[in-house]
DNA sequence: CTGAAAGCGCTAACAC
DNA sequence: GTGTTAGCGCTTTCAG
C-alpha cells in the first residue's frame, strides 16, 4: 500500500537508482536488455514517479515555447496576457515560458520559425496554419523528441500530440442556431464575414454555419462568405459594403476577428439585424450590453493557455491527460451570463 | 535574481531555519518579537516558499472534507464522481479527500455534521443551507483554523473564505433571456419549477428570472413559482398539473433538479413549449437532441470540484487564488455546442 | 554502460 | 523558545 519509490524498483531489477532514472527518462546509455528488465519491474510494481520530487531535484528548468501570430489581434493579446501571468508562477516551479511571434498568414515563414527554434525546448505550442511546410516543420520537431501541440487552429495531418482549442465546426453550427432562433422565423439573408477562409478554424466555422442554416432554417439564405483578414478596418469596410448592398439581410455572423470594425459598421448603418460574433473582449462586451451584438461565441483564452501548459507538462512527465479538464468549451455569452471583468 | 531560500531568510533574521518555518506556518512557540523580525525579512527579500519542496518534506498528508447532500440528485452524483477521480491523483501528492453526506434540507442536521467533524481536517467544502445553525457551525470551524468554502449553494453571512459556484441570479436572468428570445414575441405565460425556494440558489434564480421577464418581455407573464423538491416524480406531477391547467403557457423554466420528470410531463402532454432547464446530464442531453429542451444552463461540476480543491490548497499554502481560473461560468448549451460525452 | 553519493528546499523530531 | 539535523523521492555529476 505504501508508495513505491525508485529505490525499490532498482532493488527489484537488480540495478541502481541511477539506471532506473535513465530508463524512466529515456536517457541514453542503458543496454536494451537492462532497460527492458527495469521496465518490467516498473510495470509489475505499477510504479508512479513522484513528479514533485523530480522537479525539485532537477537542475535545469524545462522550457516551453509558444508561437503566436504577431500583429494586433485582440484575442491573441489575451492569450499573451495569460501567458505572461503564468510565466512568473511557472518559473518558480522550474518552467520557463517563451513567447515567439510569427506571421500566421504565411506558411513558409511560420515553418522557418519552427525550424530555427534550436534544441533547448521541451515543448512547443503553435498556432498552426494549414500548409505543407508547417506540417513538415512540426513533424521534424516531433521526431527530435519535442512535444508539440497546436493551439487555437489545428493541423490534423501533422504529428502534433494534441490540439488545444474548440471544435470550430460546432461553433459555426452554434452561431447558425442562435441566429435561426433569434430571427424568429423571419425570411431573409444572412451574411458571414470570416478573417480568411485559408485559416482552418474560420473555414470550419463557415462550413458548420451553412450546414445548419440550410438544413434547419429554410427561411434564411446564407450569402457567400466574405473575408476581413482579422483586421478592424478591413472588416468594417467589408461589412459596410454588405449592409449597403443587401437590403434584405436579417442577420450577420462574424466568424473571425475584426469584430470591432463590424460593430462600427452596423451602428453606423443603424441596421437592426441579429449579430453574432466570436470572442468576448472589451468591444464585444460593450456591444453585447448595447444590444448591437446579440450573442458572443467564445473560447476562453486563459483556459486554453493553462490547458496547453498542463498538457505539455503531462506529455513531458509521461502523465495522463485529464480529458474533461482540457476540453475547451464553446461558450455562449448573452448580456446576462457574461462573466464580470477580472 | 536567484531563488531565495529559507536558509537565507534565517541568516538575515539571525535565527535558524526551524524558526522561520515556524513563523511561516504559524506554528506556536516563537516569541512575537522574533516572529516580527522574521516576517520583516521575509517581506524584504520577498521570499516565496517552494510549495513543492514543502509537500515533499511533509510527513502527514493534508485532509480535505467534502460535505454533500445525500440522495440521488444527479448533479451531486457528478460532483461525487469527479471527487472520486481526484482522490487517487491527490493522494499521490499528499492530499486525502473525504466525502461525507448530510441532509441539505435540514439545517440542524447539516450543522451537526459540521460540528462532529473532528480536528483533523485542513479544509472543508460544504453545500450550504441558509440556516443560523449552519452559519454558526461554519464560523466555529473557521475559528478553529479550518479553511471553509461553500460549494454550489452559498451562505453569505458566514465566515467561509469563499464560494465556489455560479452567480445564480445571473443564471435566472439568462434563462429568462433565452426564453424571451426563443418565444419570439408570442404572448403567453411562463411557468417556473424550482426544487425549493428555501434553497438560496433556487431562490436567486427565480428572482433573476422574474426580473428580466417583467422588465424586458412585456409579452410574457410569469406564473407563480412552483416547487418540485429536486425529485423527478414530484417534479413530474407538478409539471403535469401545470400543463393541464394552464392553456396559454408558452414556456417553462426548470430552475432546480427533477428535470427528468418535467421532460416526461412535457413529452406526455405533447406540449410545444419552449423549455429551459439546468444542468447537462444524460437526461437533458437526450432531451436537447430531441428538442424537448431548448437550452440547458449549466454549471460544470468537474470544474467546481477542481476549483474547490485548488482554492483550499491555496488557502492552506497561503498562496494567491487565480480569480479567472476559479470563476465558474454559466454555460449555455444548445444542441450544437453541447460537449461530447467523456 | 552502470553505480555511489551529494544535493534540490523544506519539515519535524529531538536536543538544548 | 530556538537550533540541529536527518530525511522526503528524485536527478545529476563523477567514478569506475
Amino acid at each position: 500500500m505504501a508508495k513505491i519509490k525508485l529505490e525499490q524498483v532498482a532493488q527489484q531489477a537488480g540495478v541502481s537508482v541511477a539506471t532506473v532514472d535513465r530508463v524512466l527518462n529515456r536517457r541514453s546509455g542503458v543496454r536494451p536488455e537492462t532497460a527492458a528488465r527495469v521496465n518490467d519491474v516498473i510495470r509489475q510494481l505499477s510504479y508512479q514517479p513522484d513528479s514533485l520530487a523530480s522537479r525539485l531535484a532537477r537542475v535545469h528548468s524545462r522550457r516551453f515555447g509558444f508561437i503566436l501570430p504577431g500583429g494586433g489581434n485582440v484575442f491573441f493579446k489575451a492569450v499573451e496576457a495569460e501567458l505572461q501571468l503564468n510565466t512568473y508562477r511557472c518559473k518558480q516551479d522550474g518552467l520557463e515560458i517563451q513567447i515567439l511571434y510569427a506571421d500566421v498568414f504565411d506558411g513558409q515563414r511560420l515553418a522557418d520559425a519552427l525550424d530555427n527554434l534550436g534544441n533547448d525546448y521541451d515543448g512547443i505550442a503553435v498556432v498552426a496554419l494549414d500548409h505543407p511546410a508547417v506540417r513538415e516543420a512540426i513533424d521534424t520537431l516531433v521526431a527530435r523528441g519535442v512535444h508539440v501541440v497546436t493551439l487555437v487552429s489545428d493541423l490534423p495531418g501533422s504529428r502534433r500530440s494534441r490540439f488545444v482549442g474548440i471544435d470550430n465546426h460546432a461553433a459555426g453550427r452554434t452561431a447558425a442556431s442562435l441566429i435561426g432562433r433569434f430571427t424568429a422565423g423571419r425570411n431573409g439573408r444572412v451574411g458571414l464575414i470570416a478573417g480568411s477562409l485559408a485559416l482552418r478554424d474560420h473555414a470550419e466555422r463557415e462550413y458548420g454555419f451553412e450546414q445548419v442554416l440550410s438544413q434547419e432554417f429554410g427561411n434564411l439564405e446564407a450569402l457567400p462568405p466574405l473575408e476581413g483578414f482579422d483586421d478592424d478596418r478591413q472588416a468594417r469596410n467589408v461589412a459596410a459594403r454588405l449592409l449597403e448592398s443587401e437590403c434584405n439581410m436579417v442577420a450577420l455572423y462574424s466568424a473571425g476577428a475584426g469584430t470591432a470594425g463590424i460593430i462600427q459598421a452596423i451602428e453606423d448603418h443603424d441596421a437592426g439585424i441579429v449579430f453574432v460574433a466570436h470572442e468576448l473582449n472589451a468591444d464585444t462586451r460593450r456591444a453585447l450590453i448595447r444590444g448591437t451584438v446579440d450573442a458572443v461565441i467564445n473560447q476562453n483564452a486563459a483556459h486554453e493557455v493553462r490547458s496547453t501548459l498542463r498538457v505539455l507538462q503531462a506529455l513531458c512527465n509521461d502523465k495522463p491527460i485529464v480529458e474533461s479538464q482540457e476540453r475547451i468549451r464553446i461558450d455562449i455569452f448573452l448580456r446576462d451570463n457574461m462573466p464580470p471583468l477580472d
